[in-house]
DNA sequence: TAATTATAATTGTCTATACATTCAAACTTT
DNA sequence: AAAGTTTGAATGTATAGACAATTATAATTA
């Protein structure tokens, strides 16, 4: 980790802690500290810039509120791994019951391929070189011989490296993006419609055409919000339920 | 605040800061200390347990980050008030447009009443008097005279109070709770489903029947887990989205 | 060699203190 | 009476140091 000393002002009004707050931060973002990393100890960093370890620890335990590190007594401070989930919108009180009961739950691959950038594409993933070929990925989600969604994963393809057999198995998309092109995912967004599906997607899903269905456009960014990903995902109506506790107290 | 001495034990292995995090908090929860009241000073509450000011606050910030209570500088730190978003799952991708742009936005009131406990009410709300009575309200939500959502709401009506004017306005369910029963709502369960709508919601909505939509049912709870408020809610599914941004980093 | 025991390093908790910043109320001046 | 000023009280930031708890490593012992 390379901090320089001059990058925090003692003088002045924003305080300390922050300021080493959003130094970390920074370094954490740039990927001059990567995940698994350690963080220099609260000691080093302590005499490094001549601050108390207490003000050191009050910066520390915000990265660990945000989520950005994790702290072990004993062992150190790390950074910790970006995780970005592929089954959105915490969907899951229908997969929360199906791993509760133990049933039968796989991912089924239709299609897989290698693909040149069209219209779409270009513009999804703003970029304009003709040539650029992207990762294609259809798959189905059921349990129990019961399908349950379908999904469309696209990717850059970059790196032309193949293809592995584990990654037909189950084709996460933030691990695409990882091992198919330079870029890391950092932050994604999601957006939920509801819809009424479309005949190919009954025929998939084996359901009645325009029956009511979740759908789940996901596009993944790096630290630029530069777009790596994009997934569209159909989720059956009848099977997918989206529930949130919430509540107690918030302040005004 | 009625704090005895004796409930922290410094001797304890559990930390300081966390028996009194849980000891106020568990006040909170009892109603002993009320939304909009305020905390002893930290001077105080250090003095009271013969703690350190610096513990008092290690305590109270994980209060202020569970958004339980919030501090103000040079006035006192004082208990938030339960806030139970009645629009929700954040479902206001196109609220939020609405009132970005001004639009002209509004609750219409289609009927309320009070009835007695049907044979689904009492289940719902866990009561078997017969002679139970409930309010029932009956809202459409609407921008530029285009309908876009349709609620039913109910509450125990217990205290007899007649129903005012700015209830009829724009009736939230925690503040009808409030003011219409001796409980007071703490939490919320919320469930989101997709559907096809009926055809009296297609007519309310103006909308061609069997369109899909959102349908959100919200439970309200007390302290206690008891039922004291439930709502369903119909929204168009071409009018609403819910967006969600998330990913950087999480804990392993 | 394998198991056990010390040791050092690192984070976790806690104290006591100092001064800064903000707010509200009391006081003073106009 | 209104406006400005002072003052006290509350939270916010920062320090230095002590000891506890945990982990990994090194040293010792069986």
């Amino acid at each position: 980790m390379v901090i320089h000393k001059e990058v925090i002002d003692k003088s002045s009004v924003i305080p300390i802690y922050y300021q080493l707050f959003k130094l970390i931060e920074e370094q954490i973002r740039r990927g001059d500290l990567k995940p698994g990393e350690s963080l220099p100890t609260e000691h080093e960093i302590s005499s490094r810039f001549e601050i108390s370890r207490m003000t050191v620890r009050r910066a520390i335990s915000e990265l660990v509120a945000a989520g950005m590190v994790y702290a072990q007594q004993g062992r150190g401070t790390f950074v910790a791994t970006p995780k970005l989930d592929n089954i959105i919108f915490e969907l899951n009180d229908f997969n929360e019951e199906i791993k509760k009961r133990g049933l039968n739950y796989k991912t089924t691959l239709l299609e897989a391929k290698i693909i040149r950038a069209n219209t779409e594409l270009k513009a999804k993933f703003q970029v304009d070189e003709e040539h650029k070929r992207f990762l294609y990925f259809r798959t189905v989600l059921s349990a129990e011989d019961e399908r349950l969604s379908y999904e469309v994963k696209y990717t850059i393809y970059s790196k032309s490296k193949p293809i592995l057999e584990s990654e037909l198995k189950d084709p996460s998309l933030p691990s695409l993006i990882v091992a198919h092109t330079e870029y890391m995912p950092m932050s994604s967004k999601k957006v939920l419609q509801v819809a009424a599906c479309t005949e190919e997607e009954a025929v998939i899903l084996g359901i009645a055409p325009n029956s009511p269905v979740f759908l789940i456009e996901q596009t993944i960014y790096d630290q630029d919000l530069k777009t790596v990903g994009w997934s569209k995902s159909v989720y059956r109506g009848d099977r997918y339920k989206l529930t949130s506790y919430d509540g107690w107290y918030k302040k005004d």
